[in-house]
DNA sequence: CAGACTTGGTTCATTCAGTGAACTGACTCT
DNA sequence: AGAGTCAGTTCACTGAATGAACCAAGTCTG
């Protein structure tokens, strides 16, 4: 059926991945889903993506089987993260701390931390106390010191400025 | 200044990571530098990348600090990662072994090693035997099993069906 | 129960980025 | 001198992103 942005010269896994989550806008939508941020309009509202692409994101998403739609209550949908969708948790969160290391000069902008536990999370994303990865579903989030001047004033951007677990529903 | 494709509304360091690296063909180009793919024209070839976009690319990769581009001979140059681009190894290297998991389903395109020991790495990119997460420069990488059956006749991708270090020059 | 509001979209005109082919100019090789 | 290589630039064309407007189903409020 063909992916809307192909590589398809490319033989790399890479390449397959990145056709799937390498789109404008689809990491920080999966991020959002990462973060307890679950229907369409709440995503929108966060991201300031346009409608029209966060459909289109979503439904590749799903397409993909990263990402399952379904119904809470009728003409309601909430989008939650497949085995394959979670399992980019080590990805985005390194992502995360590179960005934080090389782009960012005014300290962490958001940590990450080991929920059974407390400690925080290594720059490989495991727990330097338990010796273990965590799975995402086991790390609490929190807004760093370098979170900017200019602050958001949408409601999920105001939750989120509240210490929370990942994946559970703002 | 403002880069190409901004976030800008957007606080967390995700959105600053991929205003850098989140575009098309961005961290394929990446990759080539890790493979020691490093001049224009080869990285060009290898990728098919428009050659407009690669200007562009290497340009931005150079300004952010990832990539330095120096001559080796009047009118040649060379691409290597920086410090700051090294570090992206472990993002590309486990966004490749995602999509070796989820999007192909030959088994693996390629494989990668810790040179010195001859180990296969683990999915988060450490090496089991000597329970270290190698440098980019002691990994090797080689063909796996799931080489695809049309095989590009380019020689840089015939050069990369031989075994070799990363960042060694092809 | 009418009217307003919320949710989750679609449509459309405009803008912007990606594509591919052709062209260029510096340098090298024979 | 002429051909070839390297590292680009230019340009016309296409396709995707943007943002505003519109819409329909379901829910809440007076």
């Amino acid at each position: 059926m063909a992916l809307p942005r192909e590589y398809e010269t490319q033989a790399c896994a890479l390449a397959r991945a990145l056709e799937v989550v390498g789109e404008r806008w689809t990491l920080l939508i999966v991020r959002d889903l990462f973060f307890g941020v679950t229907r369409f309009t709440d995503i929108q509202a966060h991201l300031d993506v346009p409608r029209a692409v966060l459909t289109a994101r979503l439904a590749l998403l799903v397409d993909a089987g990263i990402v399952e739609r379904r119904p809470y209550a009728p003409g309601r949908f909430e989008h939650v993260l497949t085995d394959a969708g979670l399992e980019l948790w080590p990805i985005v969160h390194q992502l995360m701390g590179w960005g934080e290391r090389h782009l960012v000069d005014s300290g962490p902008v958001r940590l990450f931390a080991h929920a059974s536990c407390g400690t925080d999370l290594a720059l490989d994303g495991g727990c330097p106390t338990c010796a273990i990865v965590p799975l995402p579903a086991d790390v609490e989030t929190r807004p760093g010191p370098g979170t900017p001047s200019v602050r958001r004033t949408d409601p999920i951007s105001v939750a989120l400025r509240e210490p929370h677990r990942l994946l559970q529903p703002v």
